[in-house]
DNA sequence: AGAGACAAGGGGATAAACCCTGTTCTTTTT
DNA sequence: AAAAAGAACAGGGTTTATCCCCTTGTCTCT
């Protein structure tokens, strides 16, 4: 196989010692071409403007900073529709499994699969448009695909802010002091998102915040 | 260089996908040769076991399932102290970095480092006998060595149960029930964590077990 | 017999959670 | 341009949960 007819490759993940070995796992695979990585979101979209080569796939890390992996699927999805997206992570859950597929992704894998599983994967992306493991049926990507994220789980600033607060030792007090803005006014934040992402109490507030990666831990 | 001379690398990572790319990297470099995989703690106890072959360095991932990095490190340092351990993670925070040294890591690399640098670690392992990055001052690995892991950090069975109960959004009264324990004695186990992992309210114990991985998100 | 752990209790202060009401604003409708 | 609707912010009051004292009984171990 020729280089001219190898598939083009882009690696988005933030732990470059990870990106760097998967590329070598591609090369060892002989009909894979990485053009290059990128450490996010953002560094992606630069460089794939500057790119003289488009890719056939990228392979894109969920959890980054700056730009995680479901805002650079949306934009991709509106920006080239052609460039498929195999998304990699390590969360199982169907909540993020769907929102990437939501988002745009044509297919998603789990960081602990097996190597030749990734192959078999980007191969059938690029063949077929869309992977399906064993987890996601095709069918739940069809019907989910034209639906965007949840509108009741978009926040605002200060929801963010007060999110991020939340998942501290402080009181409710101490942030609103922290947010120069009353205890009463937090009591009602805390009230709105508690309905709107139906939870029950701030240990609920912080899984999620966890869980939507709206505070990282250390 | 002949096989015989390369020296016998150990990848221990619950990242079947990680681990396998890293295999590639390890051999692109030439003068590795990686005897087996491991996905967590106690699946290397056993390989290691059985092996022919001792390595010279293992990879240790931190955050795996069953036994984790920490417990690994542990076990290995006083099993067979000639095996050097290099610590592989994403957090750069000093807690876990000096954690892992505790017990018994004899380097420690980010997973967002530069594929070169795993190179430069590795040999650097093997010839001098630990690794010291940008990050850990060689001093201060000397000096924390010889002491293990942090007593007070030593959780007995049911303060794991209560820990990983108190992240979800059951109230302590629920938890009690559920661990057919009187509220009042919840209230002490609760008190003791309090104070023993010097924390103020119950959001802080969901991020210390999140941070101890007592608690996974989903 | 005393030390140390574990489980459980009483009582009380503070924080969290849930009501419902009211004031400014801006935005939308008529 | 006036009226209605919807936000963001803030208040009063109440219940429940959390958090922190200090004390007691019951085991086990040495």
């Amino acid at each position: 196989m020729t280089a001219k007819t190898k598939h083009n490759i882009v690696i988005v993940d933030d732990h470059l010692l990870f990106a760097g070995s998967l590329e070598k796992l591609l090369e060892s695979f002989g009909e894979f071409n990485v053009l290059f990585h990128a450490k996010n979101g953002a560094d992606f979209q630069q460089k794939l403007k500057l790119a003289k080569t488009q890719p056939d796939v990228v392979l894109l890390d969920i959890n980054m900073p700056v730009m995680d992996g479901f805002e650079t699927a949306n934009w991709l999805s509106s920006y080239r529709k052609d460039i498929k997206v195999l998304a990699l992570s390590m969360d199982d859950d169907e909540e993020t499994i769907l929102r990437m597929l939501r988002c745009g992704a044509n297919g998603y894998l789990l960081k602990d699969i097996h190597p030749d599983k990734l192959r078999e994967a980007l191969l059938e992306v690029i063949n077929k448009g869309y992977y399906h493991s064993e987890k996601v049926a095709a069918t739940l990507l069809q019907s989910l695909n034209p639906t965007q994220e949840k509108p009741e789980h978009r926040l605002k600033e200060n929801e963010r802010i007060f999110i991020s607060l939340a998942c501290t030792e402080m009181t409710y007090k101490e942030i609103a002091e922290k947010m120069n803005l009353s205890p009463k006014t937090i009591d009602g934040y805390r009230h709105e998102l508690f309905s709107r992402l139906q939870i029950k109490n701030r240990v609920g507030l912080v899984i999620y915040a966890l869980k939507h990666d709206l505070y990282r831990i250390q």
